[in-house]
DNA sequence: GAACTTTCGTACCGAACGGTACCGAAAGCG
DNA sequence: CGCTTTCGGTACCGTTCGGTACGAAAGTTC
């Protein structure tokens, strides 16, 4: 049944596709949607314009598969976050990966989720509109991860879930705005320790 | 010496300049800067390419006098909120009127001071740097005016106004974001007033 | 080996980009 | 009335955009 599975027919693929989307991820990352060029992707994709399109369809779909990719590496942080064992712990968690992520060295300022597309104009609004979701995708996580916590006594019962996860939402997106302003690593984790001082801002 | 003050040599001007730049202005808003294109810019203005040429010099030069007009505009309440008496008023002032501002009906949801360019390729270098001082200007500014309420005792002695700076520009900035993401008014002041409860963070 | 399937590199497509040359039109000046 | 000066509209510039046609190259299967 697994017949040739290391070894499917015609001519096999030059590049690693894996490594192919992690470079695309940082272009995109770097320059956003609408100012990453297909020449400026498949340069430091390192194949042509026919391999990409061949390999992940067409720009709108690189962005998608390079979003994913990124949800899973370097943005990793929050669906680990959301395993922590109190809110409080899931919020520092959240705010202080994000400060880390949005610095480090090597990649980057800032956050592909927040300035992949904020704004953009008809060509772009496909790739806007996948980032918005992304950023409901995580508040919603974030909310149910605080709602349980209400319902485990974790959280005062009054406590209002979905003000508490768009407030952590609110400063990650803000700490993003500030890296890719150029603030530092250093400036940024005393606003991350700020907005967690007197947990939960009831 | 004032001599045809109302009057000068040549064919007058046929259209409003500063109607016309407010209307670049919601273009570069709702689009980006790399988003927005002369077309899209013209058509809204109402003129021609050459006359936008002719009264603006460029599409970068455009951007920097939209982005001038929209601090005296929408964005006049940073400027007004510095003139609180308390450095918790003054918070207050910039969050709620980030909020108002993020979701105002009949304009673009959030700001352009963040959406008109934060990644950009090579052609949007300029635009983006512009953006990054532009915010910068707005922390140092918050970051002068809570040092004075150290000065004045109105923040306790051991109180970093940088600190603090950096944490209102960053709820605003994120509130920026979320607006952007569809959040409401309704949703976004309960974060506001999050973010302000036990004022100063210490 | 031959036949087949898929990838790769080049060279190109039409459209849109920001920006401009040119010329007629409309005003103040003598 | 010329004359000068500036504005506004058209038509165009070279470049870059995202996307593709096509043939050569590189493998597997017979």
């Amino acid at each position: 049944m697994d017949t040739n599975r290391k070894a499917p027919i015609g001519r096999p693929r030059g590049f690693d596709v894996d490594e192919a989307l992690e470079r695309a991820v940082v272009v995109f990352w770097e320059r956003g949607y609408e100012g990453a060029s297909l020449t400026d992707l498949t340069d430091a994709m390192g194949i042509t314009r026919t391999s990409m399109y061949a390999a992940f369809g067409n720009k709108e779909e690189l962005f998608r598969k390079a979003l994913e990719r990124y949800t899973e590496g370097p943005a990793a942080y929050g669906a680990r976050a959301l395993e922590e064992p109190t809110s409080e712990a899931v919020a520092t968690a959240l705010l202080n990966g994000s400060v880390r992520a949005a610095t480090r060295p090597g990649f980057p300022a800032g956050c592909l989720g927040v300035q992949g597309s904020l704004a953009a104009g008809d060509p772009g609004r496909a790739a806007r509109d996948a980032l918005i979701d992304w950023r409901n995708v995580g508040w919603s996580r974030l909310d149910e991860r605080f709602q349980r916590a209400v319902d485990e006594g974790d959280l005062p019962p009054h406590a209002d879930a979905g003000v508490l996860a768009r407030y952590v939402m609110t400063v990650a997106n803000g700490i993003a705005v500030q890296a890719a302003s150029g603030a530092t690593r250093e400036q940024l984790q005393p606003v991350a320790d700020a907005a967690l001082r007197n947990w939960p801002p009831v």
